[in-house]
DNA sequence: AGGGTTAAATACTGACCGGTATCAAAGTTT
DNA sequence: AAACTTTGATACCGGTCAGTATTTAACCCT
């Protein structure tokens, strides 16, 4: 090792900016804001992440290692759809420290404005991220939780979907009960027929 | 009638407006924009509107003039809870010469970010456009197309939030077939036991 | 101790933003 | 025709943006 020793915390501008675009999303926050609010330099954050493309490419990836794992782990606990289901929004939607949305939300809504490796990465994230949707109704499916004929690629998809405008609208203030609500409703349409609801459908 | 006779043409202002906010969202337009796109100068623009707020309420009200008066007329068309559904995405999704996405979504979007007369069009569009959705959702329980006891506000508001991501996808690029397919599901949970989907779900 | 190497900080570029001051053009009224 | 009123266009304001050139500081190695 030569030349002067580092002393700007890579990791701690990272997890700044993450939560920096997960609560303000991709337009609110500009790469000056990043700066200040990491008290790091501008040069500094070119030299480590190249510009706003490779920084909001980091950000994803942090997010994808630490809050996707996380899903993907509460998803491999194999309780049964509905619960698994409630359960999710309980842990990852109501209860919990993280700020509210979902990053790779904010980022797939501003995805005609990202850079090269922010989309490449987008890309990565969702179909990781539709993979363990998928896997986790193959499970549910061979324990005969969701209808025996539902097209797994598509019902996936669906959640994705419907997930997705669940953060959208948490992000930006909706009510959660009501969210919730939404989104517990919407899936139900996969549940086989004696289970398929009637009303009511308290949140979680 | 005194002073220089006015040659700023409003209406044609307006238009070019409202097309470039449909297109390309409240973020993706700037003030400037809409100044080059409808030959207008910018003092000109702020003596008509007022200003950004003004411009961006006048616009939705334009929008709210026209398209929700459309939705409205083609809900009173009474068609069957489903039909009417899928005629509705063939005539305002797929064939039609709007531009893609619904406006009205693209401010709920940026809600935080707007002023507050642009604040106080949108909530008037989104309880117009939801009462429009209850009252129609009322008429097709009534002739026992929808469950007996669906609850007429969350449903309107389900079918809304449905609505609201399918024209935010739509208008970022997504597959079409598949948000249709995506909303005709989701709206699927309302429909009487005896009508409810088992898988299949074809695309209009 | 001094040259080489790397990092940090300041300060800049050019562009665009929302908004406005200023002034000339184009009418009406008297 | 002169006074007046309103419109329109140019050019500007201060601010923020993404990105960078330049200088200064800190360390290793000889």
């Amino acid at each position: 090792m030569v030349g002067r020793p580092k002393t700007l915390d890579k990791e701690h501008a990272l997890l700044t900016a993450l939560e920096g675009y997960w609560r303000k999303g991709v337009y609110g926050m500009s790469v000056n804001e990043v700066c200040r609010r990491a008290c790091i330099s501008k040069p500094g954050l070119y030299r480590e992440f190249g510009g706003e493309d490779g920084l909001l490419a980091a950000v994803l990836n942090l997010y994808r290692e630490t809050v996707v794992a996380r899903f993907k782990e509460h998803l491999e606990g194999n309780h049964p759809f509905l619960e698994s289901m409630q359960l999710f929004i309980k842990t990852f939607f109501r209860e919990t420290g993280h700020p509210p949305g979902c990053l790779l939300a904010e980022y797939r809504l501003a995805y005609q404005d990202l850079g090269e490796a922010s989309k490449r990465m987008v890309s990565v994230a969702v179909e990781e991220y539709r993979g363990i949707l998928k896997a986790w109704l193959g499970r549910c499916k061979k324990r005969g939780e969701i209808a025996e004929n539902t097209d797994l690629d598509f019902a996936a998809q669906y959640i994705d979907t419907q997930l997705f405008q669940a953060a959208t609208v948490t992000s930006r203030g909706g009510d959660r009960d009501l969210i919730a609500q939404n989104f517990l409703t919407s899936i139900r349409v996969f549940m086989s027929p004696e289970t398929t609801l009637a009303k009511g459908n308290e949140p979680a």
